[in-house]
DNA sequence: CACTCATGATTGCATCCACAACTAAATCTC
DNA sequence: GAGATTTAGTTGTGGATGCAATCATGAGTG
């Protein structure tokens, strides 16, 4: 096999990638993007934890992302689908659709709202004996997430998203 | 204690909404989950991540996504798919329809590779080139992030970021 | 009250993402 | 070298995500 890809997957990534650049200028935009890209590391860590916390929910038939969603439902008294999105930062579309499905699997009911065109959102009894369910699930999750990322990793994640939450919260 | 969930909200004038979180022990799984889920809290800053950088990259008509995978691609010689899900940790399936879409818009050829049934993956010359014109447009989607994220979460994503590929490169 | 504007939600579209099943090719084993 | 196993890539399916466009409703103004 190429020995620089191995090993670039193996020791050092970074390293490697580095090494394996020519003089070129293209090449020094990959290297500048791929080194230093926020985006690109935050979502690949978020497949990873998604990977894991979705196999480890899947007996349940939930996915993480709806738990987050249900969770924040079943948190929150007289919520709307507005106020999900803002609060996860989510498209307004994203979150219908996914209300769609929880109000679909009977975990999610709307109530009449203050208004006509927005209504409550609230988790149903079903929907609470899942949330219920899944503690265990998710407890375990968690645990492998530290196992897998390392508890230095998880320790920066939950610091970077309160540093957020409270940047946001402040603004 | 949190206090993002109640805080984030309060942001939207929605007073209402502020006396939450009740006293139900039912509430009690949705709070666990809400405030200690490394998951979906890191899904929540890719999603601000990405809105910013793929807002930004825009009017190239490339994604942080793809960019992503042209960029690993432009970095590392001889490339192939297999290595690039390996590497970012991600499905084969959508490294598949992602160096799909990359080829399609010309930007990512297939050479012969030492095997017939995995080729390698070249970046081209227009691939290149959009490699540089995206470097400005990164740049300033990188300074958005800081102003958005605040530095001290970013840097706490990078270090996250850094902990998990050190830890994945010595195991 | 009518008009305007902002807000909340849905739908079309394209992509992102992964699991499962499948095909084909490389590798291993005997 | 033939058969079993592993590996690489594709495709089907279902959900996640956001943008743009749309529609209905609420709010504000004259």
């Amino acid at each position: 096999m190429d020995g620089g890809v191995e090993r670039a997957l193996q020791v050092d990534e970074q390293a490697d990638v580095d090494r394996s650049l020519g003089a070129e200028a293209e090449g020094q935009a990959a290297r500048e993007i791929l080194r230093g890209c926020v985006c690109s590391r935050t979502r690949m860590l978020d497949r990873v934890l998604s990977r894991i916390f979705d196999e480890s929910l899947a007996p349940l038939g939930i996915r993480s992302s709806q738990l987050t969603v249900l969770a924040l439902i079943g948190a929150m008294e007289g919520l709307r689908a507005a106020h999900v999105a803002k609060y996860l930062e989510m498209d307004k579309s994203t979150v219908s659709r996914g209300v769609g499905l929880l109000r679909a699997r009977g975990w999610v009911e709307e109530s009449a709202g203050p208004t006509r065109k927005s209504p409550r959102l609230d988790v149903t009894a079903k929907g609470r004996a899942l949330l219920h369910e899944t503690l265990p699930l998710w407890s375990a999750a968690a645990e492998r997430a530290q196992d897998v990322l390392g508890e230095e990793s998880v320790e920066a994640l939950r610091g970077a998203a309160d540093s957020f939450l409270r940047r946001r919260a402040s603004h």
